[in-house]
DNA sequence: GACCTGCTGCGGGATG
């Protein structure tokens, strides 16, 4: 069978990679697993190939007219659909089997919907979301019954997500439904694989039954550093590394095509401005492409780059995954890229063949950046890369999945919950909290029992099940666990749309008013609905409208290597060129305050007119920094009543307060102990309002709050506000709901990152602690100072402090 | 003296 494959590679004038080969026997031997290849290895081809021999095995004369569906392969993103549909295809002709490869996404038309409902295809491939909708199908059980092998493709995507879990859930259906199935993944390499693996398989896999292949295909990857000329010039803080441009330029010119990455989607617009200006002969060859411009606009931007009709395109991460782009030389990289698999995959966009070397430049945006680029060089080197850490106990995520197959024409749960049991998601799950889910989504629970809304699912002779039509139609909009923001979407008055930016940006503006979107001038003209109606504009000045989008924390594996470097630099003379280019920059630090060793913890103490400001440096990223920071400040009023005003980023963090701060005292007392540490993140964090923000997200997917109908405008004022009710009104009279449990169990794990955090403060513990008392601004605090985001932390009484300030006022 | 901020991904279907 295997030779039959071979030959076709030879036919097609390729060589099967060895993993390849492999994993076709492995899958041929009744094996599952997880085949680990990086992207344009031809990983599809190892697990499209395999299925196909062995259905010419089961059926050497001739093939079955309808064999049903055989496999179904699963893929994140939808651009990716088209590829894989094309080489599955081509490999079904290459066999002379008659397959139909159907692909089923949420752009697939209703005309080719019931064309696949008519007449099965026997190879699907679809999104985890549209896999759920399968499920909430009358009669899935005959779509699935013949089903042979379940595709989970950049698993290392899914693995750390809830998307995962929908994976998971839908696997579990699967394995009861079709006991001889075959699953199997796809993924780059990550930390964490066999856990990966775990994840994928359930906890009901055997052992010696499984196979991770890996594919020995070495990835070289250069990287250039882009230095400052002079370190004097050079901001201390910052984020754009505009100040660079110049040097950027002549890149641009030599590559013939260049990926820009940069990390927010505001400056990716910045850059593709500020190119433009500089280099205007460059105008109709650089694109720009992010999250937020249309499907059509990013969809124009994809084919011209795959056609090499762009020289250039600023981008965020929308292009770290997607269409092969195998014409892309070069990748620039603005600012720390904050995690080492980011920075990889990054770099891999460019030399995308087997074997190709991947070149990628690093723009530092302010000094200690440079840093982060001699850390990356460092992990790379000594492959050391982030792990995707699963979800476990989402019960927002079943209470969907068992509403979903409660629409598609009820589910015994004597049936279902082994199968729930037998997941990783859901494994420690209790009986009783089995039991709490079946209620939330029969009655909503004993909170909610008096609404009828809220009683989504019917029991029938043991068999729940969605009677209600609205409901089913309500729920199968509703299914995923992708929750966005409102967003209002931008579009020429007569024209197409052009993308979409949030509501408060829009609020914020006058009709009339100029801004910059997608790269070009628009002129707000109106704002009907939805819509904000614009027309190009000749003027040059305008606002860069911004989006609050999520925060690159940076990863534990590169705080890590950032602080090994730190050490490097201040011990003399470090190799990488990076470090050397910051040296005076340290000898600064080191002058006016000091550059801590391994075995130090710096403490800034500084008196400037805005306040007594105590700075600390973790080097652990901002979230982790964030709870220390309270944690601190709540230790430190202890003392002495205090307001603190809290500032952070991925370097430090600083405590301002307008009293004198007794550090010296504090220092005595243990501030980084970590015992009773879980009490006093109680104690001193607001993970109430934490939990509050998470919990908007957990009550969408759960279905407490409906998004609205496509195109129909929920405002997320409201949206917000339901789901902060719902919060509320758990709190006061169920305090033990699940869905609360869950939003408190993300903050600590996913937010505060409690371990990371613990971790951190016992480092401090054993380090030895310097203060020092600066007359400025150090290098390590500057950017600290100008972080304009700041929390507020209080101890103090609303009256002692209106006391204190009056009698500032008086003496002033 | 130094400061323009925060990623990505998904998504009805039965009946006229």
């Amino acid at each position: 069978m295997i030779e039959k494959a071979q030959q076709w590679f030879r036919e097609k004038g390729w060589q099967p990679f060895p993993f390849q080969e492999e994993a076709w026997e492995s899958y041929l031997h009744d094996f599952h697993g997880l085949v680990n290849a990086p992207t344009g290895s031809g990983k599809t081809y190892s697990l499209a190939v395999p299925i196909l021999l062995e259905f010419l095995q089961n059926h050497p004369a001739h093939h079955p007219k309808k064999p049903g569906l055989q496999a179904i392969w699963i893929t994140p993103i939808r651009a990716l659909a088209r590829e894989i549909q094309i080489s599955v295809q081509r490999a079904c002709d290459a066999f002379d089997i008659n397959w139909q490869v159907a692909i089923r996404t949420g752009d697939t038309s209703t005309a080719e919907r019931a064309r696949q409902k008519r007449n099965t295809p026997e190879f699907l491939i679809t999104t985890p979301e549209s896999m759920h909708l399968l499920l909430a199908q009358k009669d899935y059980e005959n779509l699935f019954k013949n089903l042979k092998a379940v595709i989970a493709d950049e698993w290392h995507e899914l693995v750390g997500s809830k998307r995962g879990v929908q994976v998971e859930l839908a696997l579990s259906r699967f394995k009861t439904l079709c006991p001889k199935l075959k699953i199997w993944g796809i993924s780059a390499t990550i930390g964490n694989m066999d856990e990966a693996l775990n994840v994928l398989m359930g906890n009901d896999y055997k052992a010696d039954n499984v196979k991770v292949i890996k594919a020995d295909i070495e990835k070289e990857i250069e990287i250039i550093s882009i230095l400052p000329d002079t370190m004097e010039k050079f901001p201390w803080g910052g984020h754009l590394g505009i100040i660079l441009l110049e040097k950027v330029l002549p890149i641009l010119y030599e590559s013939k095509t260049t990926l820009i990455f940069t990390n927010t989607r505001s400056q990716a617009e910045i850059w593709y401005q500020r190119i433009l200006q500089a280099a205007p002969d460059l105008a109709g060859v650089i694109a720009m492409h992010h999250g937020s411009i249309s499907r059509e606009v990013r969809d124009w931007v994809e084919t011209a780059l795959h056609d090499e009709r762009l020289k250039a395109v600023v981008c965020t991460s929308s292009l770290d995954l997607g269409v092969d782009f195998r014409p892309v030389e070069t990748i620039i990289q603005i600012g720390g890229p904050k995690g080492v698999s980011r920075f990889m995959q990054r770099a891999g966009r460019s030399g995308h063949r087997p074997g190709a070397k991947s070149k990628i430049y690093f723009v530092p945006t302010q000094a200690l950046e440079l840093l982060e680029a001699s850390a990356l060089r460092k992990a790379i080197e000594v492959n050391e890369l982030e792990e995707r850490i699963p979800f476990i106990r989402s019960f927002d995520v079943l209470s969907q999945y068992l509403v979903t197959l409660a629409v598609s024409g009820g589910f015994d749960p004597k049936i279902i919950y082994p199968e729930i049991l037998s997941t990783f998601c859901y494994g420690s799950m209790s009986e009783d909290e089995w039991h709490w889910i079946l209620n939330f989504i029969t009655t909503g629970g004993s909170t909610l029992d008096a609404y009828d809304e809220f009683k989504k699912v019917e029991v029938e002779r043991g068999i729940f099940k969605v009677t209600n039509r609205r409901t089913a139609m309500r729920h199968r909009l509703s299914i995923g666990t992708i929750v966005s923001d409102t967003m209002i979407e931008v579009k020429y008055l007569h024209g197409p749309r052009i993308g979409s930016i949030e509501e408060w940006f829009i609020a914020s503006m006058n009709i009339g008013d100029v801004f910059w979107f997608a790269g070009r001038s628009l002129e707000l003209v109106s704002i009907r609905g939805m819509s904000a109606l614009v027309r190009r504009s000749k003027k040059k000045r305008g606002r860069f409208p911004s989006w609050q989008g999520g925060r690159l924390d940076l990863s534990s594996k590169l705080s890590a290597l950032l602080r090994l470097k730190l050490s490097e630099v201040a011990s003399g003379n470090p190799k990488d060129p990076e470090l050397q280019s910051i040296i005076p920059l340290i000898e600064k630090q080191q002058e006016v305050s000091l550059v801590p060793s391994e075995e130090e913890f710096l403490i800034e103490s500084i008196h400037t007119r805005e306040g007594h400001h105590l700075f600390f440096y973790p080097f652990e990223g901002r979230n982790v920094h964030e709870g220390i920071a309270y944690l601190v400040a709540h230790r430190l009023s202890q003392i002495q009543r205090f307001s603190f005003s809290i500032a952070m980023n991925d370097y430090g963090f600083e405590l301002l307060s307008d009293q004198e701060i007794p550090i010296e005292e504090a220092l005595g007392m243990d501030l980084f102990a970590t015992d009773d540490l879980f009490y006093d993140i109680q104690a001193s964090i607001n993970t109430n309002e934490m939990s509050r923000r998470r919990f908007r997200d957990i009550a969408s997917i759960a279905g407490l709050v409906f998004q609205g109908y496509p195109g129909k405008y929920v405002s997320s004022k409201h949206l917000q506000s339901s789901s902060s009710l719902f919060y509320d009104v758990y709190r006061e009279y169920e305090p033990n709901s699940l869905l609360l449990k869950e939003a408190f169990e993300e903050v600590m794990e996913f937010q505060l990152q409690e371990t990371r955090l613990r971790n951190a403060m016992d480092r401090i513990n054993n380090q030895k602690i310097i203060l020092k008392h600066p007359e400025n601004p150090t290098p390590f605090s500057f950017p600290i100072l100008v972080e304009r985001i700041r929390d507020r932390y209080t101890s103090e009484e609303l009256k002692d402090r209106i006391k204190r300030m009056t009698l500032k006022l008086q003496k002033g």
